[in-house]
DNA sequence: TTGTATGCGTTATCAC
DNA sequence: GTGATAACGCATACAA
């Protein structure tokens, strides 16, 4: 049994469990049951002579090596399009906030929405054993979901394939509620920003736009959809197709809060007042939305309590326990983007 | 050899590189050597025979049994204070796009500057045996690099110990910037909100301020700072503070963006337009600063480009190239919130 | 160019 | 309560 195998490591070999137990006076199984809090009886004597041992040595276990033995690495994968966007950087905060505690580690990969991207991640992942996988945000699909060929527990965030487990929003119904409240504001003509195509979210909020706009017997020549996208790029120029309408709408819809923030400054640029002459609302309510002037008005998503849910739910699954969706409530808050439709002013 | 351990494993055994090797009917040598890229020769028949079977059979090769084997995870720990914050997103966004392509993934940490926290998180990645740290965002100090042990290479963003290999921006001189800036505009009584006292890199802003303060001979009784944070917590009161003052300032330094975007909301509470009466500087230039209106003056930090330069670093003390210090500029955006001193105007 | 054998560090199993 | 031993899945030194 010769050690031949010695590829020149570079950094000093810490101290196994080997060393512990040697220094311990006690075998590498003993030293192995007090390290790693199993169940196995172990003498008072014993145990403190490990801990003693593997405090001198500086004795840090090798997650690796139990991993490979176990089968489980304690670390979940999430799949975000984006941190920057602080939208995501909410969940992701609720994602680790919620590992912590289960001394889980999270691996983080940003998709951008791209569909490549997300199949190398997701391959990344599975080679690195993941216990499971939080996805956020679109894109992962069927075939998405073969990759994992259900070895590997997923937890969506948001609308995913179904029987997949998901944590998520009503987005219908907030697009309803931002709609119906520029109504009950006397606006007739609002205009709606959709988000990217692919976007599930983006179609439900402009789908319950449509169905609020209905309910309350606009006619259908007042709908106006126009696709922005999750970011500010090219905002002022769709803000210019709008004003450009005849007759312009008094109230928009923004795909989130962020485009939202961009839009009021698109419209102060045409020299246009937020809200006096047109009412904006946004969706997510990011932290900054409350601190602009004017404050965005928004239907708040709880990004963070989603990340929670979603890495409890992994937990539970992970745990044997069954999981089904979970939705989590929006909430319309009213602030200083909206107001009452002014008839004598308006966009035309 | 019997094969004795088989924990009911729930999830069903993915294929190993034995298999593979079996199906392709060579050894697992031979298998290994195809398809861990080694530079050891294969006969083009078996490299084939070997690829084939691995797709057949879905093969995904066991990164742990790897990484115990060559002593390299392929991951490193990034340690930031929190993603919420916009400028770490954009750090944990630089460092993520930097990794992708040298196949390393990245293993998030929010420390919330909590020493006990960065502690346990520091010894959870060092049981995952990461090949490297990123450390963004203060309280790394002399002892958490000694946990370490020399042991990791660890870049840190920003400010930290000595001797450990960092990139940042000269704060001090930025804060100078920012300040200067206001002076050359005519301001004269320029109150400056501080970050946390923990954070080197508010202090160094300060000390930036004051400096150039001196430089330009304007009253040491002029100077004016008052502790903040990084967040908009406590902002109106801090405003207000500053407003109740004789003679109130005309001016003020943010210690971020976020704080700016507070402050100027809190003015605007208070009946201060800005920046008619008031004029506000902030740092970093998050991606809001420039659609908020107004649009935010602010000294640029280029924090995408600290985290790519971070991972960049570690990749080369991985590779036995040594790494210095970094430092990137930073850059003065003139904006909306900051204008000419109107005598006839100000606070008082 | 290929196969055999060994060990990376840990824990589960079994015999004591 | 303790210890020897066999894996976990892989990459390599060495023999062929």
């Amino acid at each position: 049994m010769g050690a031949r195998l010695r590829a020149a490591p570079r950094r000093r070999r810490s101290a196994t469990i080997r060393d512990v137990a040697r220094r311990a006076g006690v075998s590498p199984a003993t030293a192995s049951r007090v390290l790693s809090a199993s169940r196995h009886p172990v003498s008072e004597r014993g145990r403190r002579r490990v801990l003693a041992a593997a405090r001198r040595l500086g004795y840090i276990p090798n997650l690796l090596a139990r991993s490979l033995l176990t089968r489980e690495t304690a670390a979940i994968g999430v799949l975000v399009p984006d941190v920057s966007n602080p939208y995501y950087a909410g969940v992701l905060r609720g994602i680790e906030d919620a590992a912590g505690p289960a001394r889980r580690t999270v691996i983080l990969c940003n998709t951008d929405r791209d569909p490549a991207k997300l199949r190398w991640y997701l391959r990344a992942l599975m080679e690195r054993r993941v216990d499971g996988l939080v996805v956020a945000g679109g894109s992962f699909g069927r075939a998405e979901s073969a990759i994992t060929g259900g070895a590997l527990p997923v937890v969506m965030i948001g609308r995913g394939p179904a029987r997949l487990p998901c944590v998520r929003v009503d987005n219908v119904a907030a697009g309803a509620l931002a709609t119906r409240h520029l109504l009950e504001l006397g606006h007739r003509r609002i205009a709606c920003l959709a988000g990217p195509a692919v976007s599930t979210t983006a179609a439900d909020r402009v789908a319950g736009y449509r169905r609020a706009l209905r309910e309350a017997g606009v006619p259908a020549a007042h709908e106006v959809v126009l696709e922005a996208g999750f970011t500010p790029a090219g905002v002022p120029a769709l803000v210019a197709r709008l004003l450009a309408r005849e007759p312009a709408p008094t109230a928009l819809l923004a795909p989130n809060d962020l485009v939202a923030i961009a839009v009021v400054r698109a419209l102060h640029e045409q020299g246009r007042r937020v809200p006096e002459d047109v009412s904006v609302v946004g969706f997510d309510d990011i932290p900054v939305a409350s601190y602009v002037v004017p404050a965005l008005t928004t239907v708040a998503v709880p990004a963070y309590a989603l990340g929670r849910a979603a890495v409890e739910a992994l937990g539970g699954l992970l745990a044997g326990r069954p999981a089904g969706t979970v939705v989590l409530p929006t909430e319309l808050r009213v602030r200083e983007s909206t107001s009452v439709l002014d008839e004598r002013r308006g966009l035309a």
